[in-house]
RNA sequence: GGGGCCGUAGGGUAGCCUGGACCAUCCUGCAAGACUGGGGGUCUUGCGACCUGAGUUCGAAUCUCAGCGGCCCCA
């Protein structure tokens, strides 16, 4: 698919420039002289390869708003520094929606109703995040506008995880999606498209990670509460106790695992920490005598005896404490490196390790200056 | 686009400068066994590597050249 066959024009020449239509792999990579014996081609971005078919499937009003999603790899012609999950040039997993809407103010509803599911997708992985509008140079080649998500990354960066794009009849006019309004008069639709990628794990595992490994959030802790028995000799019963609680949990719906391979315990406790497993519970012959466990948090490393009947009340429980003690803490971080500055100089100096909050006229050739000057681009990254 | 650094078991490394006692060191890992077990245990035994090619040389992990791969810095 190549928009420049079809005789008509992009609608941003710099889409053009910024996204290759087409990329070539060689024998030797891109940019290599060898042909492959089949020839391939790596599909960039999803617009030409969707909207030439919401141009036959969107005909009239009814047939808004059109919603779609698609989850991809995508090709960037990134030539270097690529960096795990955050610069690659395949995108393994991007998760990218494309809608068609009859009028302007139905897509902007509909941006930002994709930017609450992003808010609250952040929110559930206990990741704050800006939410804000890019300056013209920086927005989606042929975008009406375009909106963010952010994260800070502990080296005081942000990380873009997310973007909403409001792309008006920029694109509609291009590939002639057209509908028949109520008086019959055919009209361009109006669409967006919005996505993110793995970065979003890597803003998962940077915000949340510390010199123990990573923390998990339990919703999406793939082994929600790992089980050590303390064993001395045979210590049958500390075992049939692990079952019993394993059992509970799992009746519960709680991701639970027993962990009775013959490691230390110490041993164990770290490589589950390095895992960032939420909770793990220690259970041995102390505390079988009171019929209690001991439960450890992997946030806070408190660790706390439970009586056994209590048990998946309180994992549960501590499942709550532990999203929103993560959440508070990534927050506060968040909260505290954004700084007013009244001027470009005290910008300067704190940018590299802040984000800086400062008025601007609205004006490119300003706004330029002002990324110039403090060395960093808008949202950085 | 420009510059710099580096390729030795699954991971991390020593050896390279000054070629030979290197069938390549140590840590970790993996496999088996014994004693163990409340914060990375100990011992025994085993597995596993010099990026590729050409050259120099009696002899190359080590020197030369080329290729391939990776990392970092600058634009």
């Amino acid at each position: 698919m190549d928009g420049r066959d079809n005789g008509r024009t992009l609608p941003c020449e710099r889409l053009v420039r910024v996204v290759p239509l087409r990329i070539q792999p060689s024998k030797q990579g891109h940019g290599g002289r060898e042909p492959l014996e089949i020839p391939l081609a790596l599909r960039p971005t999803s617009e030409t390869a969707i909207y030439p078919m919401y141009r036959l499937w969107v005909r009239s009003h009814a047939d808004m708003p059109l919603r779609i999603y698609q989850i991809v790899n995508t090709f960037r012609y990134e030539t270097k520094h690529t960096r795990p999950l955050i610069r690659l040039r395949e995108i393994t997993s991007f998760k990218e929606a494309h809608t068609v809407h009859p009028t302007w103010d139905a897509a902007a509803a509909q941006v930002e109703a994709g930017l609450k599911i992003y808010r609250e997708f952040y929110q559930r992985l206990a990741i704050p995040v800006i939410v804000s509008k890019r300056p013209e140079w920086d927005k989606f080649p042929g975008a009406d506008y375009t909106m963010a998500v952010d994260a800070l990354m502990p080296e005081a960066r942000t990380l873009q995880i997310g973007t909403a794009h409001h792309l008006a009849t920029n694109f509609s006019k291009t590939f002639e999606i057209t509908y028949e309004d109520a008086e019959g008069a055919q009209q361009y639709a109006h669409q967006t498209c919005y996505g993110i990628s793995e970065r979003c794990i890597a803003a998962l595992i940077s915000i949340h990670g510390d010199d123990r490994g990573l923390r998990l959030p339990p919703e999406v802790a793939p082994i929600q509460v790992v089980i050590i028995p303390i064993i001395f000799g045979e210590s049958g019963d500390v075992v049939e106790a692990c079952q019993r609680v394993e059992a509970a949990l799992k009746a519960r719906g709680v991701r639970v695992r027993v962990d009775s391979s013959d490691e230390r315990p110490g041993a164990k406790y770290y490589r589950w920490e390095l895992k960032g497993v939420p909770l793990r519970i220690e259970i041995g012959p102390r505390d079988l005598k009171k019929n209690s466990c001991v439960i450890v948090r992997r946030d806070t490393a408190e660790k706390r005896s439970v009586p056994l009947e209590v048990v998946s009340d309180t994992v549960l429980e501590l499942f709550e404490e532990i999203h929103t003690n993560l959440f508070r803490i990534a927050k506060k971080r968040l909260d505290e490196s954004i700084i007013d500055c009244d001027t470009l100089e005290e910008a300067r100096e704190k940018a590299s390790s802040n984000i800086c909050r400062i008025s601007w006229c609205g004006r490119k050739d300003c706004g330029l200056e002002m990324e110039d000057n403090t060395k960093s681009l808008p949202w950085n990254v």
